[in-house]
RNA sequence: GCGGAUAUGGCGGAAUUGGUAGACGCGCCGGAUUUAGGUUCCGGUGCCGCAAGGCGUGGGGGUUCGAGUCCCUUUAUCCGCACCA
């Protein structure tokens, strides 16, 4: 009798309800056994659910189902990263609040994540959006501000001129605002900012802890950070036209060694002395404002032409007063590094040598290149960056690169400027503090009061939350807190005056920045129960992308060291555990004419090479583009809900997590989601054809095919635990798909046998049953109740294996003569190296090999291979 | 520009530490069953060659008994760069 085909879409809402009948994964504080907290980086309420959120959080629901089968308490919550400018936009283009369009997003997101069978506590849900959750964020905030570290200074944002408002980088398009197209500007203003740069030498060097963290991203963060060593050096200015009061330049360097190529100085146009020259004389004002209307992102001034003006002051060398050197203004020079100015050292630095070309500046070499010849040597196109031997550098010559550094550090320190040494020693960081402050409506507000007389008086945390105003109108662009007729004008908490309140919010990163310890105690009336907080952190297994790999996981580092200095809870870091998924990607579709096409409008023919698309309703031949991210400007998404409602989630489930690496991208093809529903029917087909014939009991005594069924059951359950506990999923799937093509014969001829060999059969699909059951958990179900066991296997102990049943008795070890692979040679495991050359050499493909002649040379290595060296 | 990564059959990929390259899946070819098709089952499938055999992990070089893995060099592609989340 054919078995019928097992019905995803019956199955699968049966057993949701089961186990949310059951509250099986509703997690209790108080709970004896070991903790494991496993969390994905919670969704941004965009609108739906895609494939990328899928394969995301059924690796971290593979990671919490055998986490909990193994006997831990584990933590799985789930909530919403709510606050942002999408949810603004969609406000001003659909005549909508931006809460009720992220609320409405979270609604339909939640029944989409509810119907993947995700093992989630949903008792602990938030959103960041709420105010029971940003009414907490502001109390930390003003513990922060409290401690010293949230303060106001002078920052930088890109400012439109026609519509008013503060621009995001990504709002500024080839220089130009997005919607009003006008040149945006640099504008100076006071925003508020997070210490985070209190913390840099640790946040480096604590990263050393972190060994289950992808070495990658611990390097990104480390260069992010940007510890340097060098000195700071201060160059005199020569008197006649230096600006008032302006009497040096301090530079910071991380090459004091090569000071005698120095043949400029380059200030930021920021730099205060650039400053002071621009508000005296319009051409430098002219220079400053070209270089702020280039834009200030890295990478802008780093691809973009670099450009100079010379400001006709110089300065005097530190190390020979006699020489003296121009200063001028540039554009790549930041002021938000080291000092805002550098000294320009052509022959050692590439930009510098371009530079010094352009304009005509001296380039002395003053490196020698290892085995470079002093007699011949000239600089050509290329700067000299690696180290050698000093040259042209008066008391250095001859010196190394390292010691020519310490002879130039020694000097320094000795020599005197106004009474302070020319030189010191420093250790500077690329991280800049935090800038936290958004004129946007919908983010947390920053919980504090403008009072003329007072100044800057926090919220008393009595009068929190500082609401968000719901009657706001987004007609027209800016930040309607600013225009509200009402909500901002308030009394001074100190004074009682009239005064005003903060209209900036908080970056969004700050609401993600502590998430994660909210749900140890999502019911509290302060941000966290500290006990519990120290109880559930650090997260066990964060999973997320590697797109976080710097922001969002740095500002957590730096927000749990700021957190438990305000006492919110004491521990080192937030993640203990930290994997990065690779994005999921699918072939894009276009007309000739340039527009996108969704894969449900494109019909394909052919195959491989072959292959080609048309449109499906004008039959028009189209071109099949790249694989690219998906998303909905390329219109190459497919959602959960086109596979869930013909296939099922644990056919979702299952393709997302095979084949590809969970650290590299996947690609989405309609085949590869056939070919995981083939898989899951195969399953269906292997229990229940045989459900009838097995049952459990004593098989000791079967027969040596069930034995052997047995021994490759119990084998995968040992490297499927191992590949779980590292993530390899792609791995335990393959190894999955191996034990059923391994046992699918011998478990039919066995559930028609002897009772012990039916009870061989019931164990070892009990076992493959538990061992899908973290990856396509409502299969597992089905087959488990099928196979007449007691319970829900959600709820079940994971197996342990067999130490009996895994080991051999003999092995199988490949031949290799001269390196070349000539055949095999089954050996006892036992045997020592001397007998498995005898057994060797005394082979019939070995010995005709040899022809007579003695090998020169046999390597053994235990367990693997023999190779005979002829 | 700076920083980081990747490269293995027709395709996705596997190969714990330097030890049988191509597991597993997709696709393709052949067969069986059913047949309206799909499904299902069995066999084959790196390349060249009739075969013996040879060649094969982006290219070039090196270390080693042995290299996808280590070293040098080179090419191509991808990702991040501080107000997107």
């Amino acid at each position: 009798m054919a078995t019928e085909r097992y019905n995803p879409r019956t199955a699968e809402p049966k057993w949701q309800k089961a186990w949310e009948e059951g509250k099986l994964f509703e997690t209790k504080n108080d709970d004896p056994r070991d903790k494991y907290y496993v969390l994905e980086m919670f969704p941004y309420p965009s609108g739906r659910i895609h494939m990328g959120h899928v394969r995301n959080y059924t690796m971290g629901d593979v990671v919490a189902r055998y986490k909990r089968a193994k006997g831990f308490n584990v933590l799985h919550p789930m909530g919403w990263d709510a606050f942002g400018m999408p949810a603004e936009n969609a406000a001003m283009q659909n005549k909508t609040h931006p809460g009720k369009w992220t609320y409405a997003n979270i609604d339909t997101m939640r029944g989409q994540l509810k119907s993947m069978g995700l093992s989630l506590d949903w008792s602990r849900e938030f959103a960041t959006c709420h105010v029971d959750y940003y009414r907490h964020q502001q109390a930390i905030f003003l513990d922060l501000l409290d401690k010293g570290l949230a303060y106001r200074g002078p920052g930088k944002v890109n400012w439109d001129p026609v519509d008013q408002t503060v621009l995001a980088n990504e709002q500024v398009i080839d220089g130009k605002g997005w919607r009003s197209g006008a040149d945006v500007e640099q504008r100076e203003m006071q925003v508020w900012y997070f210490r985070i740069t209190d913390f840099n030498e640790d946040l480096v060097s604590a990263l050393a802890t972190l060994d289950q963290w992808p070495e990658k991203v611990r390097l990104m963060q480390a260069n992010w950070i940007g510890r340097s060593q060098g000195m700071s050096i201060r160059w005199a200015l020569n008197g006649d036209n230096a600006p008032a009061d302006e009497t040096e330049i301090e530079v910071f360097t991380t090459r004091p060694d090569t000071l005698f190529g120095a043949s400029f100085l380059a200030i930021a146009a920021d730099h205060p002395i650039a400053k002071k020259l621009a508000a005296e004389n319009p051409a430098v004002a002219e220079f400053c404002d070209e270089c702020r209307r280039r834009g200030t992102s890295v990478i802008e001034i780093e691809k973009g032409e670099k450009f100079g003006f010379d400001t006709g002051l110089t300065v005097r060398h530190p190390l020979d007063p006699e020489i003296t050197v121009p200063v001028w203004i540039a554009n790549f020079v930041l002021m938000d590094y080291g000092t805002g100015a550098i000294f320009g050292c052509p022959s050692g630095d590439q930009r510098d040598l371009d530079f010094a070309r352009k304009y005509g500046l001296p380039a002395v070499p003053v490196v020698l290149p290892k085995g470079a010849d002093a007699a011949s040597f000239a600089l050509g196109d290329k700067a000299v960056e690696d180290a050698g031997t000093m040259i042209n550098s008066g008391f250095l010559d001859g010196l190394t690169t390292t010691d020519a550094f310490d002879a130039v550090a020694k000097r320094l320190q000795a020599d005197m400027l106004d009474g302070r040494p020319v030189g010191t020693h420093q250790i500077r960081f690329r991280l800049k503090d935090w800038g936290i402050s958004r004129q946007r409506y919908w983010g947390c507000p920053i919980p504090v009061i403008h009072c003329d007389e007072c100044g800057i008086v926090p919220v008393p945390k009595a009068d929190l939350p500082v609401k968000l105003p719901d009657d706001v109108e987004f007609d027209r662009p800016g930040n309607p807190l600013d225009r509200h007729p009402t909500w901002r004008h308030v009394n001074c908490p100190q004074c009682g005056q009239a005064a005003r309140r903060e209209t900036d919010t908080m970056d969004t990163f700050v609401d993600s920045s502590w998430y994660f310890a909210r749900f140890t105690a999502p019911w509290a009336d302060t941000p966290t129960i500290p006990q519990a907080a120290d109880a559930w952190l650090p997260v066990d297994q964060y999973i997320g992308g590697i797109e976080h790999a710097i922001l969002h996981l740095l500002y957590s580092r730096f927000f749990t060291r700021a957190m438990r200095v305000a006492d919110h809870l004491d521990i080192d870091e937030p993640f203990r555990g930290l994997f990065t998924q690779g994005m999921v990607v699918h072939e894009t579709y276009r007309t000739k004419d340039g527009k996108w096409l969704e894969p449900g409008d494109v019909r394909l023919e052919g195959h491989d090479l072959t292959r080609k698309a048309f449109h499906f309703t004008t039959g028009e031949e189209v071109d099949i583009g790249p694989l690219e991210k998906m998303s909905k400007s390329k219109k190459n998404t497919i959602g959960p809900e086109d596979i869930t409602q013909s296939y099922g989630a644990d056919t979702a489930r299952w393709f997302m997590l095979s084949d590809s690496p969970p650290e590299r991208d996947v690609e989405w093809t309609d085949r590869g989601a056939e070919g995981a529903h083939r898989f899951i029917q195969r399953v269906w087909r292997l229990v229940a054809g045989n459900a009838i014939g097995v049952e459990a009991g004593d098989w000791s005594d079967a027969g040596e095919q069930s034995l052997g069924m047995l021994r490759a059951t119990h084998k995968t359950l040992k490297a499927i635990g191992e590949d779980f506990e590292r993530l390899a999923f792609n791995k335990a799937i393959a190894r999955i798909h191996q034990l059923v093509n391994d046992i699918a014969a011998p478990i039919e001829a066995a559930a028609t046998g002897a009772p012990a060999d039916r009870a061989a059969a019931h164990s070892a699909l009990s076992i493959l049953v538990q061992l899908i059951a973290p990856v396509v958990p409502h299969l597992a179900e089905e087959c488990w109740a099928t196979l007449g066991h007691e319970g829900l296997i959600a709820a079940a102990s994971w197996p342990s294996f067999d130490p009996k049943l895994v080991v051999e008795d003999s092995i199988l070890l490949p031949v290799q003569i001269n390196g070349k692979k000539r055949g095999e040679i089954s050996v006892p495991v036992a045997a020592d190296n001397a007998t498995v050359e005898a057994l060797v050499l005394a082979e019939d493909f070995v010995t005709a090999y040899l022809a007579g002649t003695a090998p020169k040379k046999v390597i053994v290595v235990p367990g693997r291979i023999v190779n005979i060296v002829a």
